[in-house]
DNA sequence: ATACAATATTAACACTGTTAAGTTAGATTA
DNA sequence: TAATCTAACTTAACAGTGTTAATATTGTAT
């Protein structure tokens, strides 16, 4: 009986030791992609900054694809946290989603690499990304799905149509951040400017 | 003389031959970059392709980058020409203005990969193309200038800012076309109403 | 025919992602 | 404690990458 608690004991601590090398990894991919970009990371450097050999991380992640995927979730969980942060503003929902959006390209631009890493160089790479069912992009969505959804229902909006007046959300603030992100020599007006400029200009168009 | 004049035109001769094997190099590594993807495509197989060892590509190019750079300002000319052909319109401003945003997302989503090779994997690679002056790029953008002025000299839009307009325009647009592009699986509504959509809304929002 | 320039090729370097085989170390059992 | 088993990790190798330097080939001009 005794042996059998140790035995379970050393089981779930080698289980924790495994997850602490995989985040390991997970962090250090992480940095070198921001910092060197995708395809200027090899899985040997990755492999010296964690002091373990190249072909460890194998263990772990199925390919470097699927470490990109890894780092990936995580930065999706984190722009959800941020956004869900904005769940608890009693304001009006139009005045709520005017912030929602200006969160997600202050997000996009506090983690510009991330950003693209996520919602660009990804999807090049992992084919058949669909925000699956229960993924963390589809939690997103349906966070982006909420505001809208309340607006609607106070009638504030013209149409009634809330995926349509989603993806139009999202299509417009997903346009900018990667401009500005892409283009930072651009002659851009004020950059806050345009990035309010474009979410209210939307806003009204719905609103019209 | 006759040999000078000869000399002269054997010169030309091998000039347009040299830009000729330049603009085969250019439509191969085009095909293939649009096919199999920037980074799935190596120097030995455009040389292949071709017909050449792979170095012979450095005699007219310095090097990869510079190879995709190239094929990226043709796709810009190619755009440019599809959106001056709406120049001619002469209908309402704000009807040319809307007719050149589909215009544009159609130009993305037919050639979906010269599109994200031009405003996404270039930048990558390409640093400092801050849309130069008398470049393709520059003139696209100012066929958009154009195109919001007539707007506003018109007094058809709330603001008066060309710029912004022409950036929130620009920021729409190019969101939606990405998306699109990247997430073909995402459950969007019907591709066409969303274009529609995205651009109707943004022009609403201008005039409102 | 000879010299010359432009053009193209071969060989090599230091990398890349990834796999298969081999090694090590720690826990389990006898 | 000694033998066994197994999970974790490493070494070596493969086929391929972008790119450079040295070499060879070609067609023109003297």
């Amino acid at each position: 009986m005794e042996t059998k608690v140790k035995t379970m004991g050393t089981k779930e601590r080698r289980a924790r030791e495994k997850e602490q090398l995989r985040r390991q990894i997970l962090v250090a991919a992480r940095e070198l992609f921001v910092n060197e970009g995708y395809e200027n990371v090899s899985m040997r450097k990755i492999a010296n900054k964690i002091e373990y050999s190249p072909t460890t991380i194998y263990l772990y992640f199925k390919d470097k694809a699927d470490l990109l995927d890894s780092v990936c979730k995580e930065t999706l969980l984190n722009l959800l946290n941020t956004l869900e942060e904005l769940k608890n503003d009693k304001s009006d929902p139009v005045e709520t989603l005017r912030k929602s959006g200006r969160t997600y390209v202050e997000f996009g631009l506090k983690y510009p690499q991330d950003y693209k890493l996520t919602f660009v160089i990804r999807p090049q790479f992992q084919k058949d990304l669909g925000l699956q069912e229960g993924s963390v992009g589809e939690k997103v969505f349906n966070y982006l799905r909420e505001m809208v959804s309340e607006c609607v229902r106070q009638k504030r909006f013209r149409q009634a149509d809330v995926e349509t007046t989603g993806q139009v959300l999202w299509s417009a603030v997903h346009g900018v951040t990667l401009l500005l992100i892409d283009f930072p020599d651009f002659p851009w007006t004020e950059k806050d400017k345009l990035i309010d400029t474009v979410i209210h200009t939307t806003i009204e168009g719905l609103k019209a």
